[in-house]
DNA sequence: TCTAACTTGTGAACTAATTCACAAGCCACG
DNA sequence: CGTGGCTTGTGAATTAGTTCACAAGTTAGA
């Protein structure tokens, strides 16, 4: 498999969302065309999309619902549970912690953990808040597949140290500032700060442009 | 000015806060290779990057801290306050209305909305929640630059709709679906479920790839 | 069975973004 | 004031991503 762009696993999400929301309306087939301009796209752009993990439409036809979102939810690896681990016990974290959307697609939130020793042992979202030396224990133990970093900026990176060094492959971080891991780690990083910064660009430049 | 790419306008934001860290500690100069080490690019990218804007280095030099920092201020419209409305107090609507790190780039959480009558006149991170008809009052009178959209999925669009029609130009959306705004709104979205569908995708093609 | 109306899948063309590579400028030092 | 060591700014080359355009397959209806 040649490598996939970040743009289009994206658009892969976002067709996946409205393959759920008509399946459950019992929609039997939909077309490239629907899906792009339900997401915002070209029909071309969400056939070469597809393109790329097998042929799953028949021509003249469409997809069939159910299927393409089953083949969606298998590239996406979707089709499992995934352990979460919470690291960060602040009000992101707490957030997170008891959202509901995460279980819907899969994603079990199993431990919350925090470095204040005041914090330790109480519940967040109906979790366990346990100790920094617990995670590394946990992460070696293979208790997690992903971890969410809700950490100040200043710890992010240390933290990212110690996961990857406990052998997790996969870190979604919320903490305000670049980090780095090994190329064989997954790294996303949302930073609120970058996409207001955003925002404010295009308010500031609009009109400036042609 | 020609179109600048949104990626471009993301890594100018990860330079600035180096910039503000290095500034902090004195650091006088810097150069492009500096700023690609620390943001994970290449001195070329960074300089290309700032080339759109200007020239705002020294050959042999390097760039002056303290001066490149205003730049990229400006640059990104960071130099005013800008007035942010949180829609929906929700979990991580009252995360965000606390949030410290928007108050330091200067952005002002001045009022938080909610449809729920219960919660109208509760307080939410130091401010008064206030009901979906004052948003459309608040906003048409100019009291908001920004709104930062914390909703469930369905009630998303809806709100997107009375928002632009009450003249706002940004907003930053936290609700787990696809919105579409006017041309001359500038829209950007945070889906959990969608980065977190990033790491596993990574997860499970890992090794598949070449 | 034939035709008309669709829709996919995909090379080819195009557009956008990144990287290369080097002339030009700057500073320090002798 | 000349030389050596740096670093920028930027066209050119390259690589990545998107859009075009059309052959080929499918269905429905006469």
């Amino acid at each position: 498999m040649r490598r996939i762009a970040e743009s289009t696993v994206r658009r892969l999400s976002i067709y996946l969302s409205f393959l759920e929301e008509i399946e459950e309306r019992g929609v039997p087939t939909t077309s490239s065309d629907d899906l792009a301009r339900l997401g915002g796209t070209t029909s071309a752009q969400v056939r070469k999309d597809l393109s790329f993990f097998g042929s799953f439409g028949k021509r003249g036809l469409g997809y069939s619902v159910p299927e393409l979102s089953l083949r969606l939810r298998e590239i996406l690896g979707l089709g499992r549970q995934w352990k979460v681990a919470i690291v960060g016990a602040g009000k992101i974290g707490a957030a997170l912690a008891r959202y509901a959307g995460f279980a819907e697609r899969g994603f079990m939130v199993i431990g919350v953990y925090d470095s204040d020793p005041s914090k330790i042992g109480s519940k967040s979202g109906g979790v366990i808040i346990k100790s920094m030396a617990e995670l590394d224990r946990d992460v070696v133990a293979g208790k997690y597949d992903i971890a969410v970093l809700t950490v100040p900026a200043e710890a992010a990176q240390s933290i990212v140290d110690r996961l990857v060094k406990a052998g997790l492959k996969a870190i979604l971080s919320f903490a305000p500032t670049q980090l780095s891991v090994p190329s064989d780690v997954t790294l996303r990083t949302v930073n609120m700060a970058m996409e207001l910064e955003g925002l404010t660009f295009a308010l500031t430049n609009r009109g400036n442009d042609k």
